[in-house]
DNA sequence: TCAACAGGTTAGAATAATTCTAAACTAGAT
DNA sequence: ATCTAGTTTAGAATTATTCTAACCTGTTGA
């Protein structure tokens, strides 16, 4: 399936843009990015994007569940490509997030939600130095 | 042990800002807060202090181990009074924090850690929600 | 006791990530 | 081809936090 078919699944218009980013992006592999760095490879391949319109375009993108948001370590918001159940290494040297199979982890005890409440996913995050 | 034993032990000056917001902030009692919701406290208070203070005092605090600071679902940076190794649910409804005893959680697997690398924690968020 | 000074406080400016505004543009429908 | 709702954009606004630089204060030791 090309981005433009990607696009249409999920009712966003297929603008130079939007196809501009999701081939960047949506390539199948894991990735974890800012929209400084995403820019940056934008213009570096010559191509020019508004940064008003990547934020734009990756919340919208997040909204219809092509890419997950990660607000974790502070600062600048991480866009995660991995929309699946996962946990993540955070390498503390460089501010790097590394994916983790969910079935690479296990519980054998967890706490009582409290009362009145329902879980809605458990996030794990593995810090990690060199 | 009083508040200027304390902060004494951690080589600050007890100044009269830092005085008021240990006693606001290190009472025992497990807490989570920002800069904002502290300096509304003391404000409320009849005391006066300025929120460059309350983040230059609340950095030094964390640096020497009175707080820990939770990089956390954006925005603002959350302060937390529980400087021992924790967990915590995540109320998706207001944002709040409430701690997990670590002994709460047991793991029946762990990924390996990447080569050349050391775990230098582990952090569980359960998100709950109403 | 108190002068000296290193360290601390503060108002307001600066910074930086993100969102907003509103004008110009465009994809898709008819 | 025309219309319109949706999109892009530059630049302004917003917001959390840090910085600047002038003033203040805790501590020390003469
Ligand atoms: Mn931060
Ligand atoms: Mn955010
Ligand atoms: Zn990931
Ligand atoms: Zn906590």
């Amino acid at each position: 399936m090309n981005v433009v078919e990607k696009l249409r699944n999920v009712n966003l218009r297929p603008t130079k843009q939007r196809i501009l980013l999701a081939k960047q992006i949506l390539d199948g592999k894991n990735k974890h990015f800012t929209a400084e760095t995403i820019q940056k490879e934008v213009l570096s391949n010559g191509q020019s994007i508004s940064l008003a319109t990547i934020y734009n375009c990756l919340n919208k993108f997040v909204s219809v569940g092509l890419l997950k948001q990660i607000d974790q370590q502070g600062e600048v918001t991480i866009f995660d490509t991995n929309v699946s159940h996962h946990h993540h290494f955070l390498n503390q040297n460089t501010g790097e997030l590394i994916d983790i199979d969910p079935d690479e982890i296990g519980f054998s005890k967890l706490p009582d939600i409290p009362n009145g409440f329902e879980s809605d996913g458990v996030e794990v995050l593995i810090k990690i130095k060199e």
